[in-house]
DNA sequence: GCAGATGAATAACATGGATTAACTATTGGC
DNA sequence: GCCAATAGTTAATCCATGTTATTCATCTGC
């Protein structure tokens, strides 16, 4: 396979990082991802820390991130910030807005960022497919799943195991939308929003890291976040992947 | 209408801890109100400390809570819990599990509970009915939504807003599902059960427990708390309802 | 190639909450 | 009604993390 071209059937998974995720739940027909596709084809252009959605708000579409990152985060009157999720390629912002009406929380990229605007009548050519309607609800439960693993997280969790959960995390669900390779991808997350995601300092975060760092745990530098032994991190973390409901696919 | 009596047709919400949860969002026909009921109807009785379901397990049914308290929770390989949400009667246990499969988490009674085991049958019957559906789904969302604001409560908030927060939340749920009135509630957790879920200890909150009754804004005993001034807790933990995602209702 | 902004690294010191360990109510079973 | 188990209280000590502040390193646009 070595002398094979990489072409887009060897890997069609990581032409398109939504496609890539729902594959991991159902077959998803030729139709199904031109659909998706499509959806991801007009995206829209936007700058780092621009709000995608604000709390309060009532849109009238669905935000996807095709490209780059974003948070969701939810401001205390004292003006504190929580993350409650980082979104990356391939994950929808706000699947739920149709249902619930007002947004209660908000959005904002972490990056420069692709992210596709989808109307209403758009998303409910999506649910009219079954495959695609199963795969949507699916995301949305696995979202739901990652935010109990946060909550352990930060609830018991010292900040040593839960940063390094955290980065498990960001691993898996990167390599499993074809952004990670050979242990490593990018990880543009400053210590700021690290420290927001898990309810700690930048002064603490930045001690833990270099305390990660010196046990040869991970190496991050320049925006990349490399992981020369998966395993040990892992088991330093406490990290079990099966609440992000990925089957092993080989 | 201040001279008609009582009956079914008035408070039907009231009968049926899950009826009035849904009738929160949609408008649920005779029918529907009766598939609720049927479901609610052969509910088992269990004793408090039960385990409903393990991590791990893959159940072929869905379980209800209808009468009791019961936690969702996962354990640390060190023996810690953290408790990720609490259940009343006209919650859901596992609504996911269908979809994604294995659990992971558990679920565990916390008071002598009655619980309905729902055929993957009989959870068709509801999701062919569009209204019951819907109201599924809102359901759904708004349990993620109550796990965001769980985040924020614990990685942002000290210790007695924290708690604060925690109470409120559990008031304005209890009383939508008719279970609270005059500002108090049956409340059977202990404060070790509120620990696991706030991410601190039995002695701190405990303390901290002490605070709130001597500043007068809580009353707990006996399993009972009683919240003389609402409107000064909410603020002392800045508790702000809208990610519950109920409509006013009057 | 410089100015301004942003992010990272350190250091000194403060503190909320953890830990440990008694001790004291309550509760529930029999 | 008593015993055993469970839940709540209290106090002393300790530590992980927060606070505040300053310096250094990069990046970005012009």
């Amino acid at each position: 396979m070595a002398t094979r071209t990489p072409s887009e059937d060897i890997q069609p998974r990581l032409c398109n990082p939504l496609q890539a995720k729902l594959a991991t739940v159902a077959a998803l027909g030729r139709e199904d991802a031109e659909v998706i596709a499509q959806l991801c084809g007009d995206a829209r252009d936007m700058e780092a820390r621009r709000n995608v959605i604000r709390e309060g708000d009532r849109p009238d579409h669905v935000h996807l991130i095709v490209a780059g990152w974003a948070a969701r985060y939810k401001l205390l009157p004292s003006g504190a910030r929580q993350i409650v999720a980082f979104l990356i390629p391939g994950d929808f912002c706000d699947l739920h807005v149709t249902l619930l009406g007002e947004m209660d929380h908000s959005i904002v990229t972490l990056t420069k960022a692709k992210v596709a605007f989808i109307p209403r009548g758009r998303m409910e050519e999506m649910t009219d497919r079954p495959a695609l309607a199963k795969a949507l609800w699916w995301a949305t439960l696995v979202d739901e799943a990652v935010l109990r693993a946060w909550v352990v997280n930060i609830g018991r969790r010292g900040a040593f195991e839960a940063i390094g959960h955290l980065l498990c995390e960001l691993y898996v669900r990167m390599r499993n939308v074809g952004l990670a390779a050979d242990r490593s991808f990018e990880m543009p997350l400053t210590q700021e929003e690290l420290a927001d995601a898990l309810g700690l300092t930048t002064v603490h975060v930045n001690r833990t890291l270099q305390r990660m760092r010196a046990d040869g745990l991970i190496v991050l530098k320049g925006g990349t976040l490399a992981i020369p032994d998966y395993e040990r991190l892992q088991d330093a973390s406490g990290f079990n992947p099966n609440y992000l409901h990925i089957e092993p696919r080989h």
